[in-house]
DNA sequence: AAACTAGACGAAAACGTTTTCGTGTTGAAA
DNA sequence: TTTCAACACGAAAACGTTTTCGTCTAGTTT
């Protein structure tokens, strides 16, 4: 067991000073060629490393980024971090992960643990109970302390930071807009409750393409569906009770279990159903039939919400001046239309 | 932009010294009552917390783990991560997650950057290159060190550390053999290439339950695949060539495409074929039919991993011994045949 | 010979803590 | 009055770097 070896050390094995030693190893010229190539020499024999840590606290910098995500089982989520990562490596940068689990209080509690000099930035997407408590405060607390955050995908309107999300709304009226244009009218609306960000959007855009159709919203062919873990019989029951031409689900999960209540009451999908889905992951792909879907480029928001952050981190570091006007960005990334074969 | 405060701005401003805020806020009895009182009022005021990297520094350690995988896209290993979080976070540590992209230098380079004081240990499963080319330098040079390693599905057993795994040769005998029990004589197994350790020992399986059983291994019968982004060609091609009853996949995505292969080719799953597969993930729950599968507990095995790990992070600061003998544990953690619809 | 310059190196501060070891004051015991 | 303990606090080291600012020696210029 060879503990890692230190400049002081190497100063007091080679009998020269510490400033010696850290001069010698960057090359500065200060230091005789002889004494430099002799320091070199025996830090490369004993693996020199310097101490990040100490650099952090030195420099006030510790090269790494957090990213706060209510579930990495998610395949979304994973995409996005895939996508920070790629970013993050480039740059330098490490990714600390954490996990709200849908929780406001672990959401606090992880900022709370990392906002003491852990890491330079925080890329966020809400807990579902943060949503629904409309409570940011520990957000808006270290964006105060000079934190740059960015928020994607569940964001906070009222929070200003750069954000990467999507336009929420206007896929979903084009997911709509689809079916209707398939001749269409009776379209169920499978969502979440409206808390949470996304399926209010989503929601607002089902219900935009049905005014803009003179279609009239029916409240009985919306469902929102609060506790996912049973969401299948609240799923069959609604397309059992209702007379569907068409399903609109905000995710993936109601999306596959729509066209399996479907086929189990005996309804093929796509020929007696259609239904179209959210997010393009692994259950769209590989369902059958695999799912039409709004691709939501998961990749691209992790790349372009970490870059904007870093960005941010190393501009701080030029201009630190506390009265140049914030001009905070929000990229909304692309979707597509994925057609497969749950639609006519 | 309120920065955060320091023990010596706090010191500043209520003209006592250092070392007396800092025995204040940690209510240490030296100092009077009066004092304690009032720079904790302060504190509190400008909601002072201690700096994480200097405590870093001071303790040599970070309360922070890394957990390194070929993909976080991977169901198995998000799983995974979600199980090493969980055990962290009880136990007051964060997780670091880096992605080797199946990359060899991106595996060492991770690791070299991290083994300077970052980290207090690392939870890695190989990626494919590391494998193939048989080199773990870079895990036996961070072990020698002094830093704990726990190793964790894709191991490597000539490297002496923790180690938390499934019986891959076992969980694939018992498939093999369920498929034997339904009568099937003709079997085939569609795995990864030889170096792949998981796929290797699950090969073996399959191979040990045929001979138990008296069946002649017939290579035709065995596809290896070694590039998985066109791996539907070849599993078409082998279901087309071969007569073949039923067919054992080493993971999820060759479990479904055989299923798409096979009906394609017009053999109905599970009545013409039956197919059984390894991780019971989105896709093997999701695809229709379902998929019949061994499951490969993701959140146990991430739990046991970092349990082992901080256990051994945290006795290393008991006993800070040369000479005592190193006995590293592996887990192996319980699969289980999940019945499912893709088998008769 | 005196003054200066370059060359080579070391001391020390700084980052933010914690902790050990003084040290000065006060009041009580001898 | 002297001695001592308790009390309340500060100085300084330590963690491992980097960097600024000396300082010393030797050689070169006037």
């Amino acid at each position: 067991m060879r503990k890692k070896i230190t400049l002081k050390q190497i100063a007091r094995e080679l009998e020269v000073s510490i400033s010696t030693v850290s001069k010698s190893l960057r090359n500065n010229i200060e230091i005789s060629e002889e004494t430099r190539l002799k320091v070199q020499a025996f830090a490369k024999l004993y693996n020199y490393k310097p101490n990040n840590i100490s650099l952090s606290l030195k420099n006030k910098k510790t090269k790494t980024i957090c990213i706060i995500i209510p579930e990495i089982i998610h395949h979304f989520f994973a995409t996005v971090i895939s996508g920070v990562e790629k970013v993050a490596n480039e740059k330098g940068y490490n990714v600390l992960v954490c996990m709200s689990d849908e929780s406001f209080d672990k959401e606090v509690i992880n900022m709370e643990m990392l906002a003491n000099g852990s890491i330079d930035g925080f890329i966020i997407s809400l807990s579902k109970e943060t949503q629904m408590k409309a409570d940011y405060h520990h957000i808006e607390e270290v964006i105060s302390q000079g934190m740059p955050v960015v928020m994607f995908d569940r964001i906070a309107n009222e929070i200003l930071c750069d954000k990467v999300i999507i336009d929420d709304a206007f896929a979903s009226n084009n997911a709509t807009q689809f079916l209707i244009d398939k001749g269409f009218r009776k379209i169920g609306l499978i969502s979440t409750v409206d808390y949470v960000s996304v399926g209010k959007l989503r929601t607002d855009g089902y219900e935009k393409a049905l005014k803009t159709n003179d279609i009239t919203i029916n409240p009985d062919l919306i469902l929102k569906i609060e506790d996912v873990s049973n969401c299948e019989i609240e799923i069959e029951n609604f397309i059992k009770n209702n007379d569907i031409e068409a399903v609109f689900a905000v995710n993936e999960l109601f999306a596959v279990t729509a066209i399996k209540s479907a086929t189990k009451l005996g309804k093929k999908v796509p020929n007696n159903i259609s239904v179209i889905g959210f997010t393009d992951g692994i259950i769209s792909k590989f369902s059958s039939p695999s799912i039409t879907t709004i691709s939501q480029n998961g990749i691209s928001m992790g790349e372009n919400a970490a870059k904007m952050l870093i960005d941010r981190i190393e501009s701080e570091e030029v201009e630190y001046d506390e009265d140049v006007q914030e001009d905070y960005k929000t990229i909304v990334i692309e979707t597509e239309l994925i057609e497969r074969e749950s639609t006519l």
